[in-house]
DNA sequence: TCAAACAGGTCATATAGATGACTTGCAGGC
DNA sequence: GCCTGCAAGTCATCTATATGACCTGTTTGA
């Protein structure tokens, strides 16, 4: 039976075989995924958190070292700790990885093609999403330019249970990136996506979204994006024309 | 004027304004690039080791963090801590990203194509090592087969100078993994790759490497293999066919 | 011979406290 | 009004120490 759900209350001492650190961890988690702790919130400084948890400053220091290398938490020497929040960059940076081939990065130019709430029936998503085909899902399209030029189609997938509500109206007038509106609107955090890439020739409908003729190579990248306990919650499949632009990946931590 | 290179130490209290966890760290990864602690090497205790620099052992603890947490050191708990060795494993982990459709992942068998030394021409190669066009540089060609499939044409590029000796005997018989090669008979030791991938019609000379028709979508991947100190050792262009097979990437930690 | 018990070394976790650096807001002087 | 300087709060670094978990090799005992 867990304790009511208080904000940063002391932490018990069951917690068999767990470290205390990573005990003190989840709490945090816990109340950040509940939205108790909302992005942005500022944290309790690290004494006074420390004496809530019923933990030492240490302690406390390694539990919320590793939010913040997960980039949960956000540390500012003097200011304090804070809740990640999604800014356009962070998201820029984690989860879009086109750029010029001469290197340059740019924060594309989106414009939605299509939105529709159907029944799911691609088999892929299917999978990706942990549904059946049948479900309620929202499906819609982006174009994003870069430079002028249309480079990528996304064809984005949701679960339509998780994200009622979201029209076709709240998507074209968000302010921010679309894992931003997931956040702020729906309050879901996506904290890691998986990709995979292929290379194929383009279908028509593509070619007519990126002005190319169809059967240009072109890159389709799958990815599904997971929220908390890795629960996936969107599934997009990209199309990129990297005549001029490039997917950009580095491997392994760049310190 | 740095101390004489005896192993571990005391670290001088100069390092103006660096924590003192951070040069500690740097004394270490010094004595791992130059090669006085090899691959496979066990470190003194924390408790000698922090004696030996002078410092605590949260502080060398701290240091040693970091130097885990980018895969430089492996703790192993009751044991030791050890510079890592890249065992292969942990190469196909790190920096081999094909897997099947259905996520099925398989060691490659790879088949050496052409082993020849070079002038450098290709400007694409000598910017990413840091060359000119005419350099010295060896330059070899790999198929690699999944599933009885070729899949992957690699054409791989390293500046001679620092790979003085490699003969395409060696290469052929390697025990390992090429990174496994640059590290045992180099000293080399890759720690980090930048890729950039496109799609694009196959090419005549990739194409007969596959067995492909000429023309046909394939996803290459170009990459830079870097060392110490974002140093560039290797050039690689990878070209997949990717109608079985993905090429595969996480965004963010999977904790 | 073989297995159990033990000893000693190692890393892992946790505590307590001290000092420094950085940020902010405010009081006081110009 | 504006700047300076200070005070308070916060995180950053560092030390010192204690206990537990884990691994290995050796000793002990049946």
């Amino acid at each position: 039976m867990p304790p009511p759900a208080t904000l940063f209350s002391p932490i018990a001492p069951e917690a068999a075989g767990m470290p205390l650190y990573r005990t003190v961890k989840r709490a945090l988690l816990r109340e950040i995924e509940s939205g108790q702790l909302p992005p942005g919130e500022a944290l309790p400084s690290e004494a006074v958190l420390a004496g809530a948890f019923g933990v030492s400053v240490g302690t406390l220091r390694h539990a919320v070292d590793e939010l913040v290398a997960e980039h949960i938490l956000v540390r500012r020497q003097g200011r304090g700790t804070f809740v990640a929040t999604h800014g356009a960059d962070r998201f820029l940076f984690q989860f879009f990885h086109v750029e010029r081939s001469d290197g340059l990065r740019e924060v594309p130019q989106v414009e939605l093609l299509a939105f529709e709430r159907v029944r799911l029936d691609d088999d892929n998503a299917a999978t990706a999403l942990g549904l059946r085909p049948g479900d309620a899902v929202l499906q819609f399209d982006n174009r994003l330019v870069l430079q002028g030029r249309p480079v990528v189609h996304d064809r984005i997938t949701l679960p339509a249970p998780l994200f009622k509500g979201l029209t076709e109206k709240r998507l074209r007038e968000r302010p921010g990136t679309i894992y931003q509106l997931y956040q702020s609107e729906f309050g879901i955090t996506v904290v890691r996506a998986q990709e995979r890439a292929r290379a194929l020739g383009c279908d028509r409908g593509t070619a007519r979204v990126l002005g190319l003729a169809p059967g240009t190579p072109v890159l389709q990248v799958r990815r599904s994006a997971l929220t908390f306990g890795d629960k996936p919650v969107e599934y997009r499949v990209s199309t990129l024309h990297t005549a001029v632009h490039e997917y950009v990946h580095t491997l392994s931590r760049p310190t």
